[in-house]
Parts: structure tokens; sequence; C-alpha cells
DNA sequence: GCCAACGTTGGC
DNA sequence: GCCAACGTTGGC
């Protein structure tokens, strides 16, 4: 069964892993999500499907790169591991509770998307663009195919 | 470091 | 099932 391509957008603070992390990993485990609705967004995920790489909780947040799905979602380890940050004692591995995707590098963009520039491409963007309504926290989000090309088209 | 916004938890 | 308390996110 394929489908369309689909887009994502996905945040990350630097300081815990940055674009230059992944570019040097090549592809991560994207491990620690503990939203149930960003959960649900990876689950829905298929290899290649396109990533915007965002960095959040730092002194420029904005979108600073492209990856791709590379693989699609399986039970995350670390929820399982008692030393883990990300350890959940309610999740058993018969029925897991969080899910992750591989995500793989593509590339770095010449500069940085702002937040703030994309701001102030709301019009150009429209109502649904998830990352930019209001008190929106999810760090994995869904971005539609115009979003994507018009986003990229501001590099 | 502050704090608004939001999700989750748990007592009732 | 309500909702207050608490924890987290993330811009500023």
């Amino acid at each position: 069964m394929t489908r369309r391509k689909h887009y994502w957008l996905m945040k990350s603070e630097p300081d815990a892993f940055s674009i230059d992390d992944l570019r040097k990993v090549g592809t991560e485990p994207w491990n620690g999500v503990r939203n149930y609705q960003a959960r649900n967004f990876m689950r829905s995920m298929q290899v290649g499907d396109g990533v915007l790489f965002y960095h959040s909780n730092c002194k420029q947040p904005g979108i600073v790169g492209v990856a791709s799905v590379a693989s699609t979602a399986y039970p995350d380890p670390t929820q399982f591991d008692p030393k883990s940050d990300y350890h959940d004692p309610k999740s058993t591995r018969e029925e897991p509770r969080w899910s992750l995707v591989d995500v793989k590098f593509e590339k770095k963009l010449g500069r940085t998307l702002s937040l703030d520039e994309i701001k102030q491409h709301a019009d150009e963007l429209g109502e649904g663009f998830a990352l930019t309504q209001r008190g929106n926290r999810l760090s994995v989000l869904p971005v539609t195919a115009a979003q994507w090309k018009f986003l990229l088209s501001l590099e």
C-alpha cells in the first residue's frame, strides 16, 4: 500500500540534539516523545516522508534543516529502561505505550528560517499551520505539501 | 529565569 | 467524570 509522501515538522532542543548532531550520526531513533498526539503522528509516518528539523527552546528558534522518515514506527526502547529519563513504568513490552521512528539527515539549510520570520508569513501558511497556532507545544506536527514547499522556498 | 499555555494525574 | 494541582514546553 503506497500513498503520497507526507510532511512533518519535528522539534528538538539543539542543546540536546541539533541538526549538526543528526548530520554526524546520519540516522537517529527519535526517542523520548511522551505526548499522545505526537506519538500518533509518528505512528502514521511512512518511510520517505519529509521532515522539517526545528530547533526549539534556544536563542534562535526556527527551521534549520531537512530530514526524512527512515522507518515506520516501533516501540521506543527508552520507555522500558528504568535508568532512562524517558522510562515509563506503566508501559509494558506486550503493550508498549510509546513509539518512535528513525529520522535520517537530508540537509542543513543555508540559514535558519526563524520562528519570527515564519510568523511573518502567516498569510501564506494559512490558519492550519500548527507550529504558529497559539500555545501549541506539539513536538511532532503535520505540514501540508503547500506549506512545505513555501517554507523551503524562503531559504 | 519567568510565565502562559496546555497535558496529565488523582482525589472525590 | 469533574477539576484542582502539578509538571512540562518553549518563547521571550
